[in-house]
RNA sequence: GGUUCCAUGGUCUAGUUGGUUAUGACGCCUGCCUGUCACGCAGGAGAUCACCGGUUCGAGUCCGGUUGGGACCGCCA
């Protein structure tokens, strides 16, 4: 057994003169021959150890063959630095700890990276040694926010009266939506379970058994590619309520961000926070996650353009598509032609076909398409509010060519012009989305959130003559530019289910395979129900300042969906496949 | 599935037109050092230039492939 009085970071005056025991991991020896200085830290923090002849030479000796990283524990009394040797810069640097006792309780190997905020090795590398990567104060830091998010929305959720429930992490594949993550079964060779992309159902089966109020901390497996801000298993806060109306789940989830913002940042959010409809966003942000922390919106030019000379504006108009620009301003003289080239290469990528654009100088547009608008130039700057120095850039395309390009050009630009707030945390709702989109690659209709989302009521009539136009009574929460969460109202009766579900190309017999379960229990008095699940990765992501939700979890996927570390997913004995009726073809040794 | 970038001591990295003893920093090791905190000073060790093949008198460098990794598009109800 270890003793210790405190951590390591907590040492302060008023331990002074008092003897203390501490224990950590060497972060840094400096020795000046028979003084030595040991940096011990733990996870609140540092303090300085000093030895010398005069407070002990037993431990002096010892402290002479420490190393980084090697674990210890120490004896000694804390003491006040002299005004000369106080270190502003440290938490603790009014103090020391004069070691008389000096016990290795582990030795480390020269570890492959510092354990240092401001570390530069590859992803790869911390990846493989993630226990030594999370020692960062840094690592360590935004691991706590995420705990700290938990703890809040428990007391939150607790306080209000929603019951936790665990759902199954085995449980049955559903045909829409991600691939799923399938688990052989031994006892019925041949068959699979599947980890849960969401305990949707179960949720739902839930209220109809009557919990009125449910959540979880609910593990979500995905088996599609990663990116920085989505892993094959993430978590989020997982929400189910009866009786109630969007607006009050809204409500509701508010609530639980309004408590963990309070606790963790210390911020008092205003509420409500604002709501956009799905539709103001692609127009007036081009995304269905707008970023509100900035403003440059896309402004529709179509009708001022739709008889211009240059055709590529009138005509993409002729064509039933649109002409917007963004306004960036005070960026003319910031990018020359041929880095406004790179940026129209890029947004290629969204299906624009190019990229117009214009300066403002003294009044007056200037650029390769400013012939064409020279006769309506002081109208056009008028209208998009441009001010001398400001760049204008113009997408003319199809509706969604012309959001998805101009979208991503906004946060692109915002970016590089540094036109975002440090620290400010905008949310917003965006609200009244398309129950329907339509999916290009396999040329069908599918459910915009899923096929158990209620459409608006004024829209129910439609799902008999034009399903594809009705809109949900589904909800997004966006947190500066990402999806933080999303719900909906769902479908609780039967009827309204299986026109949702026709309209989706499910024959009765394919609904009733997959979804039977549900279908019967909304014979049993089903209640109205609703709920929503908010991303905890990406909450503590956004919260802890990082940029990639890797960081927030103890054990990530790389970008491959591999774990450096334990070197997951990896083969297994031909016994266990044997057990499990499976042959594997084709696969190479690796 | 696609696009693109990358791979050089433990870590990060330079390496020009194909010819160098393969550069530097940090780290590491040894010695000296009683007020350091980016300690300092002196010395030292440490590289299969990811792998396979090709071109060439000669390849870290050029070409082809493989593997691993990063970012992005598709995908993510």
């Amino acid at each position: 057994m270890v003793k210790r009085t405190t951590y390591c970071g907590l040492v302060d005056e008023k331990y002074l003169n008092q003897e203390i025991d501490l224990a950590g991991w060497v972060q840094k020896r400096r020795s000046l021959g028979n003084l030595v200085f040991i940096d011990l830290r733990d996870r609140e923090g540092i303090v300085q150890l000093v030895f010398s002849q005069e407070i002990n030479a037993e431990a002096l000796a010892v402290a002479e063959t420490l190393r980084s990283e090697y674990v210890i524990s120490v004896h000694g009394k804390v003491a006040a630095r002299a005004e000369s040797a106080v270190n502003d810069r440290m938490k603790t640097g009014k103090i020391e700890v004069e070691v008389t006792e000096l016990t290795v309780l582990n030795k480390s190997k020269t570890p492959p990276f510092d354990i240092a905020d401001n570390v530069t090795a590859s992803e790869d590398t911390k990846l493989k040694y993630r226990y030594l990567d999370l020692r960062r104060p840094e690592m360590m830091a935004a691991i706590r926010t995420r705990a700290q998010i938990v703890k809040s929305a428990h007391h939150y959720l607790d306080d209000h009266g929603f019951i936790e429930i665990e759902t199954p992490d085995l449980t049955k594949s559903t045909p829409e939506g991600a691939r799923d993550y399938l688990v052989p079964s031994r006892v019925y060779p041949g068959s699979f379970y599947a980890l849960p992309q969401s305990p949707q159902l179960f949720k739902e089966l839930l209220m109809t058994a009557g919990f009125d109020r449910y959540y979880q901390l609910a593990r979500c497996f995905r088996d599609e590619d990663l990116r920085g801000d989505r892993q094959p298993e993430f978590t989020q806060i997982d929400l189910e309520t009866s009786f109630l109306s969007a607006e009050e789940i809204q409500s509701l989830t508010e609530g639980v961000i309004a408590q963990v913002m309070h606790d963790e940042k210390g911020i008092d959010v205003k509420l409500p926070f604002p709501r956009i409809t799905w539709n103001d966003a692609m127009a007036r942000y081009g995304s269905d996650k707008p970023d509100l922390r900035f403003g440059m919106e896309l402004q529709d030019l179509s009708e001022f353009f739709k008889d211009s000379a240059f055709k590529v504006f009138s005509g993409a108009v002729a064509n039933g598509g649109q002409v917007k620009a963004i306004v960036a301003p005070q960026a003319a003289a910031k990018y020359s032609r041929k880095q406004i080239e790179a940026i129209q290469e890029y947004i290629k990528r969204f299906g624009a076909k190019g990229l117009a654009w214009l300066k403002v100088d003294n009044g007056e547009v200037t650029g390769p398409v400013a012939k064409f608008v020279k006769d309506q130039q002081a109208e056009l700057i008028a209208k998009l509010g441009a001010q001398d120095g400001d760049l204008l850039l113009f997408v003319a395309d199809s509706k969604k060519v012309v959001a998805d390009s101009l979208g991503y050009l906004r946060n692109f630009l915002a970016k590089e012009l540094d036109l975002i707030p440090a620290n400010q945390y905008a949310y917003t709702w965006v609200v009244d989305w398309p129950l329907f989109e339509y999916d290009e690659g396999d040329q069908h209709w599918i459910a915009a959130h899923h096929p158990f989302t209620m459409p608006n009521e004024e829209d129910i009539h439609l799902l008999d003559t034009d399903p594809h136009a009705a809109h949900a009574q589904s909800y997004d929460i966006v947190l500066n530019g990402y999806e933080l969460g999303g719900g909906s109202i769902r479908i609780h009766t039967r009827e309204i289910q299986e026109k949702m579900l026709k309209a989706l190309d499910f024959t009765l017999e394919q609904a009733q395979e997959q979804f039977g379960f549900l279908l019967d229990a909304m014979d049993y008095g089903f209640p109205p129900l609703g709920g929503l699940a908010i991303g905890l990765d990406r909450f503590a992501m956004l919260l802890s300042g990082r940029d990639n939700i890797r960081d927030v979890i103890a054990f990530p996927k790389n970008s491959k969906a591999t774990e450096p570390m334990t070197t997951a997913p990896s083969r297994v004995a031909s016994a266990q496949l044997d057990e499990l009726g499976l042959n594997v073809e084709d696969a190479p040794e690796k």
